[in-house]
DNA sequence: TTTCTAAACGAAAACGTTTTCGAAAACAAC
DNA sequence: GTTGTTTTCGAAAACGTTTTCGTTTAGAAA
C-alpha cells in the first residue's frame, strides 16, 4: 500500500536509482529532475520503508533499555532524560524491565541482540551476581553503557554518580549538626550501590573519630516503605540514643520517619534522618526529608551520549576508548535533620 | 559478522531454502537433514537477522508507545503494564512522550508510523485539541488503541475508566459523611477526563440536593503540588466554612493538604479532602489520602491486549469492531476524610 | 517396462532500499 | 576528427530472509 521508489520511478519514467539518489541528496542527479521526483515523492506521500533501510544499512536507529524497575521517581526520570536525548539525534528507545531479576535481564538483553538495536543502555538488577551476559554483548561488538547500578568487573562506559562520597557527605552532615550515634539503613548486600553508601558512610564515622558500630547497620532486602517501618521499630528496640540515621534509600527513610511519627519519637528533634536519591516524594512528607539529590535525568542525557559517541565510532570503525562519566550529587537540607542543640 | 542462512547451507550442502524451511519446522525436510542444519545452527549460534524477517513478514513485533509524561506514578504503571503484556506475546515497546504539547505528539506519532509499528498506543496530551493526526494514523490502516486520555471524537478502540462514575462515588462518599459546602480543584478544561470528572462532582451534587455553587470549582492547569497549595490557600480566602474538596488528582490534593496544615487548618477535622488515582504518596504523607484507585498496570495490559487482537486481525484480513473497555475503580478510605459529627 | 505418487530438495522471486560502476551524451579542447 | 572531461543516468548487486513452484529421485503400482 505505501508508497515505494519504484513506484515514484515508474510515473516519471527514471530509474530507481535516480530517485533514490534525488531524495538522499547526491550530487550526480539533474536539478531539473531532482526537482520533478521531490515533488511526486511528496504529491505520493512517499516514506521510506524503514526496513529495508534497516536491511541495507545494518543499523536501525533504535537502541534498547533495561532497568530494573520502571514505576520508581529515580529511574523513570533517567528514562525520560534518555528518551529526550535520543530523540534529539533521531534514535528510538525500546524499555525493558528487569524485575531485580537476573534470568530475566540476561533473556532480555538477548532478545534486544536479536532485535539488532544499535546499541543497549542498562542498569543491573539486584539478583544478577554473573556478567557474563554483558560479556556478550561487548563480545557481540554491540555497543553497551552501564549506568547507575553497574558492574565494576565488566570493561565498557559508565555513568554513575559517586555514591561513596554522596554518603560520605550526608553522614557528614549527620555528624557536623552534632550527631553521635549513627546509625545505617543499607541496602541488599550484593549491588554496588549500597556497598558504596555503606563505606562512604563507614568512612565519615571513622574520619570523625566516632566507633563504626555493625549493630548500627541494617541490611534491608526489599528497600520498600514497609522494611523503613519495620527497621525503625527494630532499632528504637535495639539501641538507646540512636541520634540519627543515614538511609539508602528516600522510601525507606520516608517509611522510618512514619514509623518514628507512630512511635512518637520526634523528627528531627529526637533524631535526625538523611535519605537518598531526592524523590519527588521526599518534599511532600512531614517532616520533609533532607537527602542526597540524584540526577536522574541528567544521567539518562549522559548515559545516551556516551553510547551516541560509541554507535558512531563503531560505524566509522574508529577507535574509541571507554568513558566513566560521574555525576555530581547535593546535599539538600530539609527539615528531617536538625543541630543538635548543647546542653 | 553473525551467521547467516546461506553460512549455513554453504557449510552442509543444502539449499538456503532448505535452511529456512528446517529452521521454521516445514514438513517438506528429511529428518535426519533437520537434525543436521538444527545442529549446525546452533554451532554457529544462528539468529535470525530481523532486519531482514521485518523486510519479508512487513511486520516488526515492535509497538509504539505515546505517554504524555513518563516521570508520573499512574503512567508510569501503564507502561509497566503494557511492556509485561507485550513481553509475553513477544512484542517491543518503543515509548515516547508528547510532555503534553500537540506538536510533539503529532511529530512522534509520524516517527512511529515511519518506523513502521506494528501498532500504536497512545494517551493524548494536554494540549491537543485537533485530532486529525489519530484520523491519518486510522486511516494508514495502522492498528491504534487510546488509553486513559482518549478523543471522544475519534473512532477507535479506547480503554479507560469511568471517570464520571468514580468522581460521582468520590463526592458522594464526602456528602455521606456530612459535607454540605463541597469544593472542586479541577484539572484543564480540555481533556474528557477534568471534564468527566468535573461532570461526576456536579452530578452528585445534584442528586443530593446540594446546590451547585460555580465559585467552588478551581481550574487548574498544571496540575501540581504547587497549585494545589495556591488554590487550598485561595480557597480559604475566598471563601467560608467548606467542609470537603474532591480533588482532581492526587499530587494536587497533596498540595492541599500540605497547605491547609501550613494554615493550621485541620484535615480532615476542619476539612475532608478526596484526590483521584491513588498515587503511591497518598499512603505516605499525613494525614494519609482518601481516593479513587485508578488500575494504571490493569489499563496497560488492558490496552496491550486490545492492540494484539486488533494487529492480528489486520494480519489475517479479518473484520473486527473498536472496543471500549472500562476498568473498575474504587474508593480507597483513609485519613484525609472523617464524618463529621453532628452537632 | 511404463506410469504414477510421494518425498526431498533447490532455484528463484520477492520485500525496498543503497551504492558502485559503467555507459551514454554533451561539450570542450586540441 | 580525435581525445578528454563533465554531467547525468541506469543496471545490477547486495542486504538476509520467506515462500512458491518446479524438479529430481525413489519407490510403488500396473
Amino acid at each position: 500500500m505505501p508508497t515505494t521508489l519504484k513506484e515514484i520511478a515508474e510515473k516519471i519514467n527514471v530509474s530507481v536509482s535516480t530517485v533514490s539518489k534525488a531524495l538522499k541528496g547526491y550530487a550526480d542527479v539533474n536539478p531539473e529532475t531532482k526537482k520533478l521526483i521531490l515533488k511526486t515523492a511528496k504529491e505520493m506521500n512517499y516514506k521510506p520503508n524503514s526496513f529495508a533501510v534497516n536491511l541495507r544499512t545494518k543499523e536501525s536507529k533504535t537502541i534498547g533499555l533495561i532497568v530494573p524497575e520502571i514505576v520508581h521517581h529515580f529511574f523513570s526520570s533517567v528514562i525520560k532524560g534518555i528518551i529526550a536525548q535520543a530523540e534529539k539525534k533521531g534514535y528510538l528507545v525500546i524499555i525493558l524491565q528487569s524485575n531485580e531479576s537476573y534470568e530475566l535481564e540476561k533473556k532480555q538483553l538477548e532478545l534486544l541482540q536479536n532485535k539488532r538495536v544499535d546499541g543497549i543502555l542498562v542498569s543491573i538488577a539486584n539478583g544478577t551476581s554473573k556478567f557474563d551476559h554483558f560479556k556478550e554483548v561487548i563480545d557481540n561488538d554491540t555497543p553497551l553503557v552501564m549506568f547507575d547500578k553497574i558492574a565494576k568487573i565488566i570493561d565498557c562506559s559508565k555513568v554513575i554518580i559517586d555514591d561513596r562520597k554522596a554518603a560520605y557527605e550526608a553522614t557528614k552532615y549527620l555528624i557536623e549538626i552534632g550527631c553521635k550515634k549513627i546509625a545505617h539503613f543499607r541496602g541488599p548486600l550484593l549491588p554496588q550501590n549500597s556497598i558504596d553508601r555503606f563505606l562512604g558512610y563507614k568512612k565519615a564515622l571513622e574520619d570523625f573519630n566516632i566507633p563504626y558500630d555493625s549493630k548500627l547497620v541494617y541490611v534491608l532486602n526489599d528497600v520498600s516503605f514497609e522494611e523503613g517501618k519495620y527497621y525503625a521499630k527494630k532499632l528504637v528496640k535495639e539501641h538507646k540514643n540512636v541520634d540519627g540515621i543515614f538511609v539508602n534509600t528516600d522510601l525507606v527513610a520516608i517509611g522510618a520517619i512514619t514509623a518514628f511519627n507512630e512511635m512518637n519519637i520526634k523528627v528531627p528533634e529526637d533524631i535526625s534522618i538523611v535519605g537518598f536519591s531526592n524523590w519527588f516524594m521526599s518534599t511532600v512528607v512531614s517532616p520533609s526529608l533532607t537527602t542526597i539529590n540524584q540526577p536522574g535525568f541528567k544521567m539518562g542525557k549522559e548515559a545516551f551520549k556516551v553510547l551516541y559517541k560509541e554507535i558512531k565510532a563503531k560505524k566509522k570503525n574508529e577507535e574509541f576508548r571507554y568513558k566513566k562519566v560521574v555525576l555530581d550529587t547535593d546535599l539538600i537540607v530539609r527539615n528531617s535533620t536538625k543541630p543538635i542543640l548543647k546542653s
